[in-house]
DNA sequence: ACACAGGGCTAAATCGATTGAGCGTTTTAT
DNA sequence: ATAAAACGCTCAATCGATTTAGCCCTGTGT
């Protein structure tokens, strides 16, 4: 029930604790350890099934072998999905992730970072909140490998894994121009958080390009704090005042309750209101009409930021490593005109 | 950078090492420390926010106060969001969560166990696979907390956190039944894990309670590993060759295949054919029409989960707690013969 | 006055692994 | 021939907290 330890292996191989540890670490070269006792010890590891305590190796290294990820919610589909990959990549590296969400609150977040300081972790993923920078910063003075997703903060230099929020809006918003549609709106929110204020971007840069005619009636924000039948009230009297054709909402929930209140008003999706959404959803896929959208690379998203993490955690680089990856359109019927039918 | 220690701090209280060590554990008393010192060293610890190292604590007294978190996919809804209550409500006790998917593979639940176990985790929280009974046997040997979740295994005794899945599915077929549905089936897995048993059983229960005539028909099983396409082609044939009225989704998943089915032969959910479903969904809240389930409390869930593992962390029970909590059915659009409108 | 009983605190061992310093012996270089 | 380098390995300190054993001092009882 103790565990083997590496003394058990000293014990049995003949020799000090030390040469085990130096055999077992792969420094047998280097400590000049003959073949014959790195091979007897290596066979004694073995049946012993010896495991290294982690807790010991990390009080003394200050390395943990462990990685924390802080998401925005757990419970939230994208999240809980790059979690998922994040956990399988790490453990192909022998770290384990300990999570925590911060509802994108920064009190929560604060506290999260915390307990990972005194935890020890090797390195940080990390969804920010608003004013998370000194933290951020303070990370780096300490040399704890950090990696944001998600989203990055505008004036923190670091490394940071997202996607292509401009290019992903300006697709979608040209896609549906080209369908046809000829009164386009966008739905998002008020949030000032970089990826949103990009998608806001592509947004305007297609509507322009298409010289589609601009007043302000063009953009509607809702807070995200605002509940679900807020959300769908607002945007159904919205969408009844605006008279538009087509909708791309900057948000999966926003798409939630697009859907919710174009049928409200009795419409049809893709007929009479085309619509595109920010990120896939389950219910976009099976949806019927289903509904065309910006999907996110989940599982590349998930395997570079372990991958940058990694990187880090073995030799520090100089510089930021910030990969915006590029997101698909997946057109759906929710951007036909024509009724297809129900496949 | 180094971070606090209990050297510091007995530094500055011109104490030693062991009597900050006794005041901080709160045996002051027992330990007969004079209050003058305590108070002095509890007001230096505070000044200097210290926190205990959890790697040297863990070491010395092999606790780590963190848990691992076994589930079949963190990126599955249902198990995402116990996730997410299990983390919040093991932060209050002042413990971590280690998190990994089996995938339902017991290949790799053997191997996140081993990863769990020298770790140290203080306790686990599992949902099991097949033939893990060893396993869990042997945690208990070890005198490790153990919770299952979701389901148990019925031959070993263990503690564990389920819905009555029994109720949930007698319910749903019973609600069935009064909403006037004549000739219902149940299409459900092959596994023969308990709460698949369980469902099929309150399934059969409320089935023939009433009356309802049986044959082999009314039982439709899909094998897990079968892709999407598989599922929803042999839930339109047996719909089309069976000429049911109303069909009860033994499992989440099913339930969506079901949609996608019912709708490629022409036939109004609920209108034409009825439909319940086990486990709850974002979808099946929004879809139009809206879908009935046995929706399963899952903050209920979560917080007996850490509950019943706190108790078993501080004083281990000679008694295993077994939870059954109650679902609930949530009546949607999906079973009513009337075409309501669109909310 | 002397033993004995607390009271109030500390020294040192311990958990398991890592690592800088070093110790004999043999080989190589000069 | 003799110092220096190469070998092959080990000692002991260390990480930070916990915990057992016990030291010294004061007060009490007889």
């Amino acid at each position: 029930m103790k565990g083997i330890s590496i003394k058990d292996i000293a014990k049995q191989a003949g020799v000090s604790p030390t040469t085990v540890s130096f055999v077992l670490n792969g420094k047998a070269k280097e400590k000049r350890i003959s073949d014959q006792v790195s091979k007897k010890i290596l066979k004694i590891a073995n049946k012993l099934k010896y495991k290294p305590n982690q807790l010991a190796r990390g009080l003394r290294t200050g390395k943990t072998k462990t990685l924390g990820l802080i998401v925005e919610d757990i419970a939230n589909n994208f999240f809980a999905n790059v979690a998922k990959v994040v956990e399988d990549e790490a453990d192909k590296h022998g770290y384990k992730v300990l999570y925590g969400s911060t509802e994108d609150n920064s009190e929560k977040a604060h506290g999260l970072l915390e307990v990972l300081k005194y935890r020890q972790v090797d390195g940080y993923i990390i969804t920010p909140t608003k004013g998370m920078e000194k933290e951020i910063e303070l990370l780096k003075m300490v040399r704890k490998p950090v990696v944001l997703m998600d989203r990055y903060l505008p004036n923190v230099d670091s490394h940071y894994v997202v996607v292509d929020n401009y290019q992903g809006a300006y697709a979608a918003t040209t896609h549906l121009i080209e369908q046809g549609y000829q009164k386009i709106a966008i739905i998002t929110t008020t949030s000032d958080q970089v990826q949103m204020k990009q998608r806001m971007d592509g947004f305007m840069a297609a509507f322009k390009k298409h010289g589609l005619p601009y007043n302000k009636n063009v953009v509607k924000r809702l807070p995200f704090e605002m509940d679900r039948v807020g959300h769908t009230q607002e945007i159904t009297k919205y969408l009844k005042a605006s008279k538009v054709d087509a909708v791309f909402f900057a948000t999966n929930y926003l798409g939630i309750y697009g859907i919710e209140s174009i049928r409200s008003l009795g419409l049809r999706i893709g007929a009479d209101v085309g619509m595109v959404c920010f990120d896939d959803h389950d219910l976009f896929r099976l949806h019927s009409p289903s509904i065309t959208c910006v999907s996110q690379p989940i599982e590349e998203i998930g395997r570079q930021i372990v991958n940058v993490l990694m990187k880090e955690l073995n030799h520090a680089s100089s510089t930021s490593q910030q990969l915006v990856l590029q997101p698909t359109l997946e057109v759906r019927q929710s951007t036909m005109k024509e009724v297809e039918p129900v496949a």
